[in-house]
DNA sequence: TTGACACGTAAGCACTAGCTTACGTATTAT
DNA sequence: ATAATACGTAAGCTAGTGCTTACGTGTCAA
C-alpha cells in the first residue's frame, strides 16, 4: 500500500540515527559540510547513478539533516547540522569512558579474559567455515 | 553462502555506525553504561525474546562496542565505550554549525524558501494519497 | 518551440534486517 | 544422574534497503 518512499519517511523520528547509518549519507553530509550543493554536484563522485543520490537526499530531508531550495532548474541543498545534535548528545555521555581513566583499569583487568570474545567465537566460525 | 550471522559481521568496520542505527541496541548500550550485565538482565527492560538480545549482543560485539566474559553460566557483557569515539568524532566536527552563531544568519536567511522543502513535497505526497 | 538539462519518483530487483520458534550446549542445582 | 537455568545459534518469515532503469516535470538555451 504504501510505497518505499513513504515508508522511509515513516522512520522519521528514529530518522537521524538511520540517516547516518549509511556511508554514503554520510559523505553526503561530509561534502555538505562544505557548504551548499546541488544535486550533480553532489552526485559526481560517487560510483552511483544520479537517482540513488536523490534517493539518498530524500532520506537525509526527512530525517532534517539537509534542506533543499529550487534555484532555477538546480535543486540547492544545505546541511541542517542542528538535527545531529542529538546524536553528538547521545555519544557525548560515553565520552567519560574513555577520557576518565578510572573505568580503564577494570576495563584493563578483565580484558585478558573478554578478549577472546570480542568478536570471535572460534568454535562457531571453525564449524560455519565449511 | 554466507549465514545471516557471518554476513552481519562482515559488515563490521562500517560496524560501529550500523550497531548503533538500532534503537534496541542504542538501548543496550545505555543500559551497559550503568555497569556490566547479563543477558537476562539486559534482556528484561525488552519486549523481545531472549534470543533477539543474543542477536544484537552479537552485533555489538562484531562492532566492537562490548566486551563478553563467561561467569559460569552466565555471560556478562561490559561496554567497551572506545568504539564510540569514531561516531564522536564524526559528529563533533559538525559541533560549529550549532554553536556558532555565524553560519546561524546564513541560515534564517533561506530558512523561509527552504522550510518548505524540508520533509514535505506537497505535490507528491498529494498525488500519493489515493 | 524544440531540445537539452537537472532533477525527482516509480517500479522492480536482490539482498539484508530483525524478529520468532526450535534446538543444542555448558553450567548449576537437586 | 536428572532437571532446570542461561545462554547462543539455525532456520525461516516478513518487511525494509539500496540499487538500477525508465520515465515525468519544470527550467534554460538556441
Amino acid at each position: 500500500m504504501a510505497t518505499a518512499i513513504q515508508r522511509r519517511a515513516a522512520r522519521s523520528g528514529e530518522g537521524v540515527y538511520y540517516a547516518i547509518g549509511d556511508p554514503t549519507r554520510r559523505r553526503l553530509l561530509d561534502a555538505l559540510g562544505r557548504g551548499p550543493r546541488h544535486v550533480n554536484d553532489l552526485a559526481r563522485p560517487f560510483a552511483m547513478s544520479r537517482p540513488a543520490i536523490s534517493q539518498h537526499l530524500r532520506i537525509l530531508r526527512d530525517a532534517g539533516l539537509v534542506s533543499m531550495r529550487r534555484a532555477g532548474r538546480e535543486r540547492h541543498y544545505r546541511l541542517r547540522a542542528a538535527r545531529l545534535r542529538q546524536v553528538y548528545d547521545w555519544v557525548a555521555h560515553y565520552e567519560k569512558f574513555w577520557t576518565r581513566g578510572l573505568k580503564a583499569l577494570g576495563d584493563y583487568l578483565d580484558r585478558q579474559t573478554a578478549q577472546e570474545s570480542v568478536s570471535k567465537n572460534p568454535k562457531v566460525n571453525e564449524r560455519r567455515k565449511r
